[in-house]
RNA sequence: GGGAGAUUAGCUCAGCUGGUUCAGAGCACCUGCCUUACAAGCAGGGGGUCACUGGUUCGAAUCCAGUAUCUCCCA
């Protein structure tokens, strides 16, 4: 059979992909195994796969694959989230191309356009993990506005609301005036631009005294209720008590007296909007100030704000000024550097906004969930991630879960003519609930209105690990008794509040049990500027372009390569190339071994033997690495500890001792023994990349239909010998010394060797070194060898008789450099040894490896002064 | 403003509860090789005052304090 010398994944990826799919492989339902679940981070509707998602799902694909192949019954749940913001801002943005307005349509015909973008859109995500190769059971693929899922989500909210969790407050919103909508914090960009700082001065009633303040946002002056000073201040302390008039729309306000102001900055004096200022707020609630919202949701003025008005704020702005400067108010105008946020959708300037909202008490439900990530019920990998936690578990806010769009969980409260409203799971239970209230026996549905407003989507992804089993609307049902509480979260340390924090709140509160045992944070992919890959910036590599250049299992790699825990991932397309370059050498390196001719008559070589026998343990020694770094989470460097174990140990040194010379058949023991050790390779290396080795696994031996690597048993580590690993690491540093002077002295590794030893030598694995170092002899001397380049491993010497070729300057100056090296090593050790306080404090474990490192130098000193006295 | 974390080779990072001359890995780099598995490769090699300053200790990359710089989170 011809074996290509490059690996072409696009041969084997989707063929094997399909197969996997075909066989129901990463199907599940209950049994007797232990089960092993993850339910994926749903990604956005609205999005395409971007390199975020890749890692997130690659690191998640690794763990299901392996504890499947660990024989459990391992289950991964996929699905996306609706998205409220994103989802509508497209939609509406897309019939604004289309010409339609959204203000002109029903709520209803908004949500059809909805839908059908959604089933449009929707799956795009999905359908990319698969060429990644995920293995979720797609059987299971769910979507936070299913039915049942969308049930619970108001079951819960009515639930919380019965047990007075869920209450109406004012809340101050970013708002978009263009999109006319709230949008979340996350979703403001703070942008530094060049402004004005106004000094603005107000007069002080009953006197002609004046205050000046300053302010970035003049037109905002018609709605202060304040002017606000330090207690502090100096110069302040006699208005203490008194009122200033309010330019231009000459409102009385007090002085009021707050260590918030920062007598630094500006004048010292604050003028206070509560109605459009957050911290202003904050302090006109503390003072009992009066709020004026002097905007409507387009950004112009209403009648609240007496002048300019149904202009929009930024030409108010200019109006204003040149007002209060013909007014004489104005004392100076300075240039400043300030960040305003910005609308990420509409990249309109955010105007803080008071509006009424809904919001969800937190703080018995943060208690447990702090509480089990302190003890380790649920872990976190890294774990630093527990200070940030804690820190934000104890000052935790109430969360406002209400959002004002259409898109989304639409809010079971039913306001009532009346005044005051129900909440119910159903419009005829707020009907009886609203009767009950009211007294009204002739209350119909017709006569309450359904709250507008839908839920914050994290309010859907908050029971996402209950609600994929039903549990909410279900709890007692078999899914979710087996696969409840999941194993490993994967996500991002970004949004550890929004989502991993209140799953574990919604955990707690509805089965008492946490939603899942561990979570890894992965890092944030960023590009070699540091810059968070994103793609507004269009930095970010287009993934499936990625996988079609580098295939799946090299893109896994390259994406592995770079992620430590937590850590920022700077990603580079050299990785994928060099996790390309490591497909291919395992192919080349099965090529190789398929290639080999067997001839069953041939007695194994000693050096095949002794190479086998190393390996074995080698192999063990590192399976049992492998595990403990898996079991720590630190998948980078399982993921080294496995490229290493095949690309040096394994192809470097193991195939080369026993490759039959060319053309030369290899007899069967050997050959049978590397193709297990090859069977146990790919089964270490299937988890990181599925489709190359499983590729390779059917090509080992012959396999029937429906056999996979995929749920083959995982290798578990034999027991081994340290001591043999270790004298097999002086064996390759023998090899690595020949192979050192015949570089140095320009010897083709054709030409036989002759070498000798003396001292301490252990013969065990001669047969290796003179196959691998190709030697004539190896033989011992008692004496030192004139005209022979040496070597030290240890203490014993070799040497090489080159004749004329011997440089004995070279030599010297060798000899001479590692000399200088014990020599200095030595008195290193002297002054431990000869410090009294070392000696009488030190354990006798130490004092014990310092004397015997002491008398190894010593003796290396002796050997190497001898040869240089021999070599003059 | 409050909090968390980081600073080790050109780059990205390991280095757990102080103890081998403890300074390590991968990539990049340099040298020599198209040696019939692999040039997407092979064999070698160079490279760091462990941010800075003190302290604790027989002994500090590791523990403590301060300084500087950076990142993130909350407001």
């Amino acid at each position: 059979m011809e074996i290509p010398a490059k690996y072409d994944p696009s041969l084997t990826e989707d063929k094997w992909y399909k197969y996997w799919m075909d066989k129901g492989f990463f199907h599940s339902e209950p049994d007797n195994r232990e089960p092993y679940t993850i339910v994926i981070p749903p990604p956005n509707v609205t999005g395409v796969l971007h390199m975020g998602h890749m890692l997130n799902n690659t690191i998640q694909d690794i763990l299901v694959r392996r504890a499947r192949m660990q024989g459990k019954n391992a289950c991964w749940v996929p699905g996306t989230d609706h998205a409220s913001i994103a989802t509508e801002a497209k939609v509406v943005s897309k019939l604004k191309d289309e010409g339609i307005d959204k203000n002109t349509l029903t709520r209803k015909e908004l949500l059809d356009h909805a839908w059908e973008w959604k089933e449009k859109h929707g799956g795009i995500i999905l359908e990319q993990l698969k060429k990644l190769g995920a293995s979720c059971d797609w059987d299971r693929t769910k979507f936070t506005m299913d039915d049942d899922l969308s049930e619970s989500v108001i079951k819960v909210f009515v639930d919380l609301h019965n047990k007075g969790l869920i209450y109406r407050g004012v809340r101050m919103v970013n708002w978009d005036p263009q999109a006319k909508t709230a949008v979340s914090d996350e979703e403001v960009n703070h942008k530094e631009v060049q402004s004005k700082l106004y000094y603005v001065r107000y007069k002080v009633e009953g006197n002609d005294d004046f205050v000046t303040i300053a302010t970035t946002r003049p037109e905002t002056i018609l709605g202060d209720t304040a002017v606000c000073v330090h207690p502090e201040d100096e110069r302040f302390k006699h208005l203490h008590g008194k009122k200033v008039i309010v330019p231009l729309v000459n409102r009385l306000v007090p002085i009021i007296i707050d260590e918030y102001v920062d007598k630094e900055f500006g004048t010292g004096a604050l003028k206070i909007t509560p109605a459009h200022d957050i911290n202003d707020y904050a302090l006109g609630d503390k003072h009992n100030l009066e709020t004026i919202d002097i905007f409507n949701d387009d950004g112009t003025m209403n009648e609240k704000a007496q002048l300019y008005v149904g202009e929009d704020r930024f030409k108010v702005r200019k109006l204003i000024v040149k007002d209060l400067e013909e007014a004489g108010q104005i004392v100076k105008i300075e240039d400043y550097l300030n960040k305003v946020g910005y609308s990420e959708r509409t990249d309109a300037v955010i105007e803080p906004k008071l509006s009424m909202q809904w919001f969800c008490n937190m703080e018995n439900l943060a208690k447990p969930a702090l509480e089990h990530v302190l003890n380790d019920d649920v872990q976190f990998h890294p774990a630093k991630f527990k200070n940030t936690y804690k820190h934000w578990m104890e000052n935790v806010k109430d969360w406002c879960v209400s959002r004002q769009l259409w898109w989304g969980h639409r809010i079971p409260a039913y306001y009532l003519p009346e005044g005051g409203y129900v909440v119910a799971q159903t419009p005829e239970e707020a009907v009886e609930l609203a009767k009950q209230k009211t007294g009204n026996q002739n209350l119909t549905i017709n006569d309450l209105k359904q709250e507008e407003d839908v839920l914050d989507t994290w309010f859907s992804s908050w029971l996402w690990p209950i609600s994929v089993f039903d549990g909410i609307n279900n709890p007692d049902n078999k899914d979710y008794n087996y696969y409840y509480p999941s194993n490993d979260l994967v996500t991002a340390p970004e949004i550890l509040f929004f989502w991993v924090a209140r799953m574990i709140m919604a955990g707690y509160e509805y089965k008492n049990e946490k939603p899942f045992k561990n979570v890894y944070l992965t890092g944030i992919v960023r590009d070699q500027q540091r810059r968070k890959m994103s793609k507004s910036l269009g930095n970010s590599p287009d993934p499936i372009e990625l996988m079609k250049k580098y295939g799946a299992d090299g893109v896994r790699v390259g994406m592995l390569l770079c992620s430590p825990a937590g850590g920022d991932l700077l990603f580079d397309e050299n990785l994928t190339e060099q996790g390309r370059n490591f497909g291919n050498k395992i192919w080349n390196a099965f090529r190789l071994v398929k290639s080999w001719e067997i001839d069953e008559t041939l007695e194994q070589p000693e050096s095949a033997n002794k190479s086998i026998e190393w390996f074995k343990h080698r192999l063990n020694s590192e399976i049992k690495n492998i595990n403990d770094l898996y079991e720590k989470f630190r998948l980078s460097d399982a993921l080294m500890a496995v490229y290493k174990l095949f690309w040096d140990e394994f192809s470097s040194w193991y195939l080369e001792f026993v490759k039959p010379a060319y053309q030369k058949p290899i007899d069967k023991k050997t050959f049978d023994q590397t193709l297990e050790f090859f069977d146990i390779l790919v089964k270490l290396l299937h988890p990181i990349m599925p489709f190359i080795t499983e590729e390779i696994w059917q090509l080992i031996d012959e396999r029937k239909d429906g056999e996979s690597l995929m749920i083959e048993k995982m290798p578990e580590a034999e027991s081994y010998s340290e001591d043999i690993i270790e004298s097999f690491e002086r064996v390759k540093e023998l090899i690595t010394g020949v192979r050192n002077i015949r570089n140095e002295n320009g010897i083709a590794q054709k030409e036989a060797l002759a070498i000798k030893v003396k001292g301490e030598y252990d013969e065990e694995y001669s047969s290796c070194v003179v196959k691998m170092a190709n030697l004539s002899t190896l033989e011992e001397t008692k004496v030192k060898i004139d005209g022979a380049v040496s070597f030290m491993v240890k203490s014993a010497e070799f040497y090489i008789e080159l004749g004329d070729l011997v440089d004995v300057e070279e030599e010297l100056k060798k000899l001479n450099k590692e000399l200088e090296y014990n020599k200095g090593f030595l008195v290193s050790i002297m002054k431990k040894l000869g410090n009294e306080r070392f000696v009488k404090n030190a354990p006798e474990k130490v004092i014990a490896i310092e004397t015997q490192k002491k008398e190894d130098a010593e003796s290396k000193i002796k050997i190497l002064e001898e040869r240089i006295a021999h070599l003059k």
